[in-house]
DNA sequence: CGCATGCTACGGAATTGACCGAAGCGCGGC
DNA sequence: GCCGCGCTTCGGTCAATTCCGTAGCATGCG
């Protein structure tokens, strides 16, 4: 079968530890510099450049010229859903080594982070579980839903319902969206379009920051009052 | 990060073409032996051998054994997921390259096959539109469901509704399933708890047969009729 | 223009891992 | 019990790939 040899090639280039440290750090969805992912990755920027120039030409990555800097960044969404779903399988996998990998990073990454373009992790979870109880969203490990009262609910917080419509099936009056497992957690959160609507709000409002170089999430006092106060989230900032 | 590393190995594990070829083989969900899975792959049985034992210490695939007979098949759903989202990045890098593959094989394969659990192929494409246009199911790239008429509709033809009940939110009589962005026709169709009970559905009653060897599937007389006739969809059987 | 910076191209060294031949083990059939 | 078959283990060969040191190229600043 020829399909399988460019899925041999894909997954060969995911497979280089090096080359997986960089598409880690890429999945917060942000572009990086070719030296900053040498740095995350452990080795020289020759070698570094050689990696990111192999993913480029198969079409993993891609490259933004900007000055003298080459910033790069996962090329689709697919890419980084791909890499979402081999970290899926490497949690599940890894019921005992877990322990070994609670540095304080990781504690970090485990209260609240970004899952390429929406929260992942305690704060994903909580905030999921929260429209959850609510009867905003429905979700199974197949799919999810957002009802109407939980359009309304984002609209109150100033999601802009407008860009939520755009997909909304011309049938109704639903809104669809994508379950995701969290690896840390082991529960479902909220990706597709409402998350990453619902991540950028955040950001964008000040609740939540990006920590730099890392895909750790920290959350603002201000939005830990509105997490607790909209959501019914506490304990975030522990 | 020490997750890093378990995401490295599974990628790489992935990676080797010989061992692309068996977990390609075995995304039909079926158990081959290892001489089955050695030849489909090119390789010698003790080539084979070591590989897959690799993948079992790992825990990407399972053993059952039957008297002298070894019978190895994915180990869970999500390991099958994430095969088929590299299948999927592959299929979008490879715009061009496609052409070169369009053997006898492949055509049958296109025509229809098994994704795991669920139909693909031209066949699950087919079969998810006509339920689609009818109002039976609503697909997003992000999310499915399943209406009510779609649930009588499944019942008409023989799923028992039970099956599906268990699955259903405790607070709707809504049905969510998991839509899967087909590799060779590009467009949506259905997997999930849905899509399984479909195809298993389909299989039962003598409707599709699987060929041997392979993962494509062989639609029968009976099952040309019975597409025709309650999903009007015709012209599958060329 | 000169220089520092960020990145890339080239070379060889060293490790890794895929592969098969030969041999060994376990199960089932005669 | 003997043989055949499926599968695995062992040992050695060979190709691929990772890696970094050195050098070269572009960009931006003073």
């Amino acid at each position: 079968m020829a399909s399988s040899a460019l899925f041999a090639e894909i997954a060969a280039l995911s497979g280089d530890p090096g080359r997986a440290s960089m598409l880690h750090a890429l999945m917060d969805g942000r572009a990086l510099t070719a030296t900053e992912l040498a740095r995350v990755a452990g080795i020289t920027p020759q070698t570094a450049s050689g990696h990111l120039q192999r993913m480029t030409v198969v079409g993993l990555i891609k490259v933004r010229q900007q000055g003298r800097h080459r910033y790069y960044e996962l090329a689709t969404v697919s890419v980084a859903r791909m890499l979402e779903s081999i970290m899926q399988v490497a949690a599940e996998l890894a019921p005992d080594r877990r322990r070994l990998s609670v540095g304080p990073r990781d504690l970090a990454l485990r209260r609240a982070r970004t899952c390429y373009d929406h929260f992942a992790g305690r704060l994903g979870v909580a905030l999921a579980e929260a429209l959850r109880q609510r009867g905003y969203v429905e979700l199974t490990s197949d799919a999810g839903i957002i009802t109407e009262p939980g359009i309304a609910f984002l609209a109150e917080i100033g999601i802009d319902a407008d860009v939520l419509q755009v997909r909304r099936t011309t049938r109704t009056r639903r809104l669809l969206c994508r379950p995701c497992l969290d690896w840390s957690e082991r529960r479902l959160h909220l990706g597709g379009l409402v998350g990453a609507a619902l991540c950028a709000h955040c950001m964008q409002r000040g609740w939540t920051r990006r920590l730099e170089g890392t895909r750790a999430v920290l959350i603002t006092a201000e939005g830990g009052r509105i997490f607790a106060e909209k959501f019914g989230a506490v304990g975030l900032l522990d």
